[in-house]
RNA sequence: GGGUUUGUAGCUCAGCUGGUUAGAGCACCGUGUUGAUAACGCGGGGGUCGUUGGUUCGAGUCCAACCAGACCCA
């Protein structure tokens, strides 16, 4: 008689799938929970626990997502849940950021140029809805759990509002003073035009070389080391642009370039050495070189201006170069962004004689009413006059000119409004000084983020607010139209202007009739147009958010972004909160880095290795994508390419098939009915738990705080390989199988399985959100259930000293196992054997080695995974391997003695009869 | 050009304050099993630690320069 004995054998199946099939099942899942209100359920599981605030920088409503948005968002999404399942009440609101020319340039391009201010507003607000939908449904598909149904945007009239009040708040504390600074200016359009509104043109112009006198020539002949005093020498610039020249303030050279004084037929000119030659030759003089000096060395030297009385300072500024020109600038502040910025650093004054129309005003000497382009060969002029042009000719270059006129523009010192870096607030501090503190008490991830906030808070220029544009929340201020000073009760008037905003929008002021609020003093004054930089808009969040939403908390918890963002929100969040409040909107920084491909290069169309979230999504799944997320240091560049991902697959595949190990072996184990007390649990399976244990731990309580995921994601994938793969579960596949169904040597089995089931998927389930969620519902058997409600799995154990004793002891053990694999292999390899059952083993071990493996008993060959085990004590340990001359039990594979030696049964053991017929083998150890 | 930053096996990552033959997982090769089977076990090969100098008894680990990347500025 044969009796089919794998129908014996507890060999238990799971609806839960070896292969993952993400990219089709995924989506589903996500209806699903959708439906189920998912996140609205988490808030009231998580209601009163304490608040875990991570505040979302909002991306801008403009194009699909990219890989960076995805990582960005999965990196947010994981600790969101992390944090969740730490005890926390972590609230997720997602925003968008919906103002600013971007959004500006696409509807032009869609709707056309020549649309009403308030329609075109529309118009962009429209658009923005229509991108963020967009997005939003991208960032869903990743799994990323937030409140998608209420996100904050920009846009939102009390945000808008909001923004207002912060830009009021500002003002209160004396940080915003309006100053001047020179931007692109369109002479047609009679505004200040965008960098993405300029384009480049080829333009003939006059290219002069000016001598600018040197007044100081003692300090002259000093700085070369000469002896007597150069009276008549003249520093010379060279310029394309002649009309600048009656705004001019300063010239400038570059502190570490060699200058030379040389005399010609010209007179004695001060140059730049690497540009002498070709300048004298272009004069054709021959020169004599006097003396040698770095630029550093003629710092403050007095020049005389060419034909104004006015004395002008030789400064230094990083601007000058030696690719054109005499290696000495032209300083204008009042034209041209290095120049002021240079003439800031030595407080030179800006001082622009150019109007609105583009020319000159009434107080221009020499060149009043004229315009720029007419003043050109005046200048040349008056150079040629006062002899201070030393050559000139004609230009062919490359020259900005205005998108919608085709017309040169000019650079133009304009009004705007800033906030003032050194300046002193009302309450007499300085917001460098509040800012600096700011990041010192702020904890950084990685920790050089300091660094790079800090070097750059301490040498940024005053924050410039102002833009004149139309689709941005204005700066609902009224101008003195005689004084240009604020309305004295500017801070009340904003209210009153804020709160109509919450009701209308950003239309309320561009709409607003100024008598309103004003009565007959509006006659006195003017709205002001500008609108603010959209960095202010998500820089204040921290108030139209954090401070306004009742789940949420202020100062928020962590911010995370690319380390673009050190110049960008990180900054402009630092500024409005010390502006306003005194201190950073943040306690935590967090910095990833950008994606890059295989090769470590950036991404471009051109080079075609762009890596697209949503073709992820599509063929391999969102938590593979979310799995490579969490693999990645992202403190430096994050590489992916198809090599990459294939490798996170196969990790993927490794984790997978564990849980469906688990579960499968769990399929007929109920822990209400069938858990064994810890203490009653055989030894091996108390180590696994103990091992378990300390995995857990090691992740929820260093890496996961730490937000250290990649070594999270490790420590997982090494648990999974070598502790359970190859040690634990491979041990213990007999034991499950051939023990009676409801054997108290199974029970302890699947005991242990169940708690390194559930502590393994919860562990897992804030990156592989769509995974550990399948998982969970074939572990608890509902589909209601999920990771998200639920804390770190708590373990059944005592803590006592023995059970440290026993991970020591099981360590050894592991160790002579490794020492007997190898012996094994050896005599495969020598065809000797197969299976590792069919050998037997005759340990002699030393007195350390001696009794923990004699401790185990008869147990001991389960743990070796031989079909018979000796062990003696002796000096030294020695391992001999011997293949079985006993016969296979059908049943349990074993190689024993007694098989077939029992009437009914085939070629069974003696083991395996008495676990089908009889009461069961006692196990103790393993 | 400036600020910040990265460069360890094919891939992803460890290597603390400098100290024995540089580790892990995956991949690869060989092999066993066929009761995790488009899975699992066992064994194995594989790295001049970006390059070149220097400090030191001793450097992947400290210093300098250089090369190749990344982000932000200019």
């Amino acid at each position: 008689m044969s009796i089919d004995y794998r129908k014996t054998v507890n060999l238990l199946d799971t609806p839960f799938p070896m292969r993952g099939d993400l990219a089709k099942r995924e989506p589903a899942w996500l209806k699903r929970w959708t439906e189920q209100q998912r996140y609205q359920k988490l808030r009231k599981v998580a209601a009163g626990r304490p608040k875990f605030i991570l505040h979302d920088g909002p991306p801008y409503a403009n194009g699909d997502i990219h890989i960076g948005h995805a990582v960005n968002k999965v990196l947010k999404d994981i600790i969101v849940r992390s944090k969740t399942l730490s005890g926390f009440d972590a609230p997720y609101v997602p925003g968008w950021d919906c103002h600013g020319l971007p959004i500006e340039l696409m509807v032009e391009k869609l709707h056309g140029k020549d649309i009403p201010a308030a329609k075109f507003r529309e118009l962009c607000r429209e658009y923005a809805h229509e991108q963020i939908a967009r997005q939003k449904k991208d960032f869903i598909r990743l799994g990323v759990l937030g409140d998608w149904d209420n996100p904050y945007l920009t846009m939102d009239f009390k945000t808008e509002a909001d923004i207002v009040r912060t830009l009021g708040k500002i003002y209160e504390n004396g940080y915003l003073f309006k100053g001047e600074k020179p931007v692109h200016w369109c002479i047609e359009c009679g505004s200040a035009l965008a960098e993405a509104e300029v384009e480049y043109e080829d333009k003939t112009s006059p290219a002069i070389d000016v001598g600018f006198k040197v007044l100081e020539g003692d300090k002259l002949a000093a700085a070369f080391g000469l002896a007597a005093n150069v009276d008549d020498a003249r520093a010379v610039i060279w310029t394309t642009t002649p009309w600048t020249l009656p705004a001019n303030q300063a010239v400038s050279v570059n502190a570490k370039l060699v200058y030379q004084l040389i005399a010609t037929a010209k007179g004695t000119l001060l140059l730049a050495k690497d540009l002498a030659e070709a300048t004298l030759k272009r004069y054709g003089v021959e020169g004599e070189v006097l003396g040698e000096t770095t630029g550093d060395k003629l710092e403050l030297i007095r020049l005389q201006h060419p034909f104004y009385d006015r004395q002008v300072p030789i400064i230094c500024g990083e601007h000058v170069t030696t690719d054109a020109g005499t290696g000495l600038v032209h300083t204008a502040p009042a034209h041209g962004l290095e120049d002021f910025q240079v003439g800031q650093q030595y407080g030179i004054p800006v001082d622009n004689p150019v109007a609105d129309n583009g020319r000159y005003k009434s107080t221009t000497a020499l060149y009043a009413g004229l315009s720029v382009w007419e003043a050109n060969p005046k200048v040349i002029e008056t150079l040629v006059e006062q002899g201070a042009l030393i050559h000139q000719e004609k230009l062919l270059h490359s020259y900005p000119h205005c998108w919608r006129h085709k017309t040169p523009i000019i650079f133009r010192a304009t009004a705007q409004w800033f906030i003032g870096m050194d300046k002193s607030g009302k309450d007499s501090e300085v917001l460098r000084e509040r800012a600096k503190h700011a990041v010192d008490s702020t904890e950084f991830f990685p920790a050089w983020g300091r660094a790079r906030l800090e070097a750059m808070i301490g040498n940024r220029p005053d924050w410039c607010v102002s833009r004149q544009r139309n689709w941005g929340v204005p700066m609902t201020f009224f101008v003195h139209k005689e004084s240009g000073e604020l309305h004295p009760d500017s801070a009340a008037l904003l209210e009153q202007v804020a709160k109509r905003i919450e009701q209308q929008g950003i239309e309320a002021w561009f709409s607003l009739d100024a008598a309103e609020l004003l009565g007959d003093d509006a006659a006195n004054y003017r709205k002001l147009s500008d609108t603010l930089d959209v960095w202010f808009d998500s820089g204040s969040t921290h108030f139209a958010v954090l401070k306004q939403r009742p789940e949420l908390a202020w100062p928020a918890d962590l911010y995370l972004e690319g380390s673009d963002q050190h110049r960008g929100w990180f900054q402009s969040s630092l500024l409005t909160g010390c502006a306003t409040i005194g201190r950073a909107p943040y306690q935590q920084l967090l910095t990833h880095g950008f994606v890059v491909d295989g090769k470590g290069l950036k991404m471009s169309k051109s080079k075609g290795n762009v890596v697209a979230p949503q073709k992820v999504n599509d063929s391999l799944g969102a938590d593979i994508l979310r799995l490579w997320v969490a693999s990645t240091d992202y403190s430096g560049e994050l590489a992916i390419s198809d090599e990459i991902l294939k490798r996170v697959t196969e990790s993927y595949r490794r984790l997978r098939n564990t849980f469906r190990f688990l579960l499968a072996n769990l399929s007929d184990f109920d822990p209400m009915e069938h858990a064994v007390p810890f203490g009653n649990m055989l030894e091996i399976d108390r180590y696994a738990l103990l091992m378990a244990k300390e995995m857990q731990e090691k992740v929820t309580g260093e890496l996961y705080p730490r937000y250290a995921f990649h070594h999270a994601v490790q420590e997982i994938v090494n648990y999974c390989s070598e502790d359970l793969g190859a040690f634990y579960l491979d041990i213990l596949k007999d034991r499950l199988y051939t023990t009676k169904a409801g054997s108290q040597a199974r029970r302890s089995a699947q005991t242990a399985l169940y708690h390194i089931t559930r502590s393994l998927l919860l562990l897992v389930s804030p990156i592989l959100c769509f995974t550990a969620d399948e998982a969970w519902e074939v572990l608890v058997g509902s589909d209601e259930e999920s990771p998200l409600f639920h804390v770190w799995h708590e373990f059944p154990l005592t803590g006592e000293q023995q059970e440290a004793d026993l991970v020591g002891k099981w360590q050894a053990i592991r160790a002579f196992r490794a020492q007997l694999n190898k012996d094994i292999e050896a005599l495969r390899s020598a065809e000797q054997l197969g299976s590792a059952l069919q050998a037997e083993v005759d340990v002699v071990a030393d007195e350390v080695l001696f009794p923990l493996l004699a401790s185990l008993g008869d147990d001991l060959k389960f743990v070796l995974m031989v079909s018979r085990v000796s062990v003696s004590e002796g000096t030294a340990l020695s391992i001999t391997v011997t293949p079985s001359a006993h016969a296979k039990c059908d049943r349990c594979w074993h190689y024993r003695s007694d098989v077939g030696s029992h009437a009914g049964h085939g070629n069974v053991c003696g083991r395996c009869v008495d676990n089908i017929d009889g009461k069961g083998e006692a196990r103790v150890h393993a």
